[in-house]
DNA sequence: AAAAATATAAAACACTTGTTTGAAATTGTC
DNA sequence: GACAATTTCAAACAAGTGTTTTATATTTTT
């Protein structure tokens, strides 16, 4: 923690330990989920004595958590960055914006990215409920759904509120779901690519989003 | 199990016991999922002893499975009446379709309806892997999806296979993604039902559809 | 009614789990 | 270099797990 300030041999041991604690949290929790993964497997994969988690983390729940929270920073600055580039773009269309966010959330959809691999274990986690939904998403969730929201509303201000929350949800559908069942868009067609996906959400999110804003008025 | 043949009252009570231990299964799994649902809390659930996860089923993994295929015809038949109905109804619009296969799997979307819950749980079980997924879903997910895909072929016969694949994978994604988060739902759009959900996503995905089917031609 | 088959019961088994303990080792500070 | 603080380590702990066992009860068949 000592945030910021150099540390010193001690800390910086301890800081790699807690590390290495956590890239292995990353790759078995992934692969087997939660219960299925035993502190003595994190510990062998980390390449420290059983009691390194209690020590540093204080219990095999807390690392889960503190697992989940170095990843959805992770994820929330690279789309924040996104998001603020499209917005400041003149002349950008519905369809740059919706590829912007959906490629950036679909790009390392990659069986071996672990990033792609946690966020999945993430949704898994919210399904599960073992952990307190607010224990992993915190206001992180709510801050990037009015992020989308504002810069989905300066393309059609006349879109209300309800509305716009709904096709929010509907993005979130469509971007979650190939995330989660990959496997199975290849299973069905094989020839399939992220890009073609990308290109795919695009397309319908576009087509849904404007049979509201074009409807109403 | 003595496939239609009068049960003896032997049969019968062991029938009896494997029914109340399907229904714990399916209350307690879908509350704590099946790794903190113990073999006792099971049994104690059904009033029955210990051993008979055992002896009826053979073990706890069985049983799990069992309850899912049990769900699992449920559904399938009801989706095929929906489906026949309506493919042999003259004049039947797209939002027609969509919507009766849509209302079909979402309108017991209710958290006290066991059968949604038990839905969300094989979803939550294929992402976890604990089980594998066509011991699951067995070859009735390919039936539901040819099923589909032949009625959305008779609307827009140009629309090539792998369209019509892309355009699967959405509807399941627009319908699975309420089915699983409606608490998200419901925290973020308050006065919102289950019809208002329905005719949202009938609406996305017969856009979705069309910018597709009349983009081609 | 006797014998065979089936179902229930309580106890024991073998094993894994997360966490704690107390000592040993390492590192930082004076 | 001595004392204090921090980290590592192996062992032990207490609790919970699914399954098996063996005996008892119940029902069906002969």
């Amino acid at each position: 923690m000592a945030a910021n300030k150099t540390l010193n041999g001690l800390e910086a041991q301890s800081a790699q330990v807690r590390d290495r604690l956590l890239d292995a949290a990353e790759r078995l929790f992934c692969e087997k989920g939660f219960d299925r993964t035993s502190v003595r497997d994190l510990t062998a994969a980390a390449d420290c004595n059983i009691a390194a988690v209690n020590y540093h983390f204080g219990g095999k729940d807390n690392l889960y958590i503190q697992m989940f929270h170095r990843q959805m920073h992770r994820m929330m600055d690279r789309h924040r960055e996104v998001i603020a580039r499209l917005t400041n773009t003149p002349d950008v269309t519905l369809e740059d914006l919706l590829r912007g966010i959906v490629s950036q959330a679909l790009n390392q959809l990659d069986n071996n990215d672990p990033s792609s691999a946690v966020m999945k274990l993430m949704v898994r986690e919210v399904l599960n409920q073992h952990v307190g939904k607010d224990e992993i998403l915190g206001d992180l969730m709510n801050e990037f759904f009015t992020l989308i929201s504002k810069s989905l509303m300066k393309f059609y201000p006349t879109l209300n509120r309800r509305d716009a929350r709904l096709l929010l949800f509907t993005l979130d559908a469509l971007v979650i779901h190939p995330l989660l069942f990959f496997d199975f868009y290849l299973e069905l067609i094989s020839d399939l690519d992220i890009d073609g996906i990308i290109e795919h959400i695009v397309k319908v999110a576009a087509a849904g989003i404007r049979a509201y804003a074009e409807g109403d008025d």
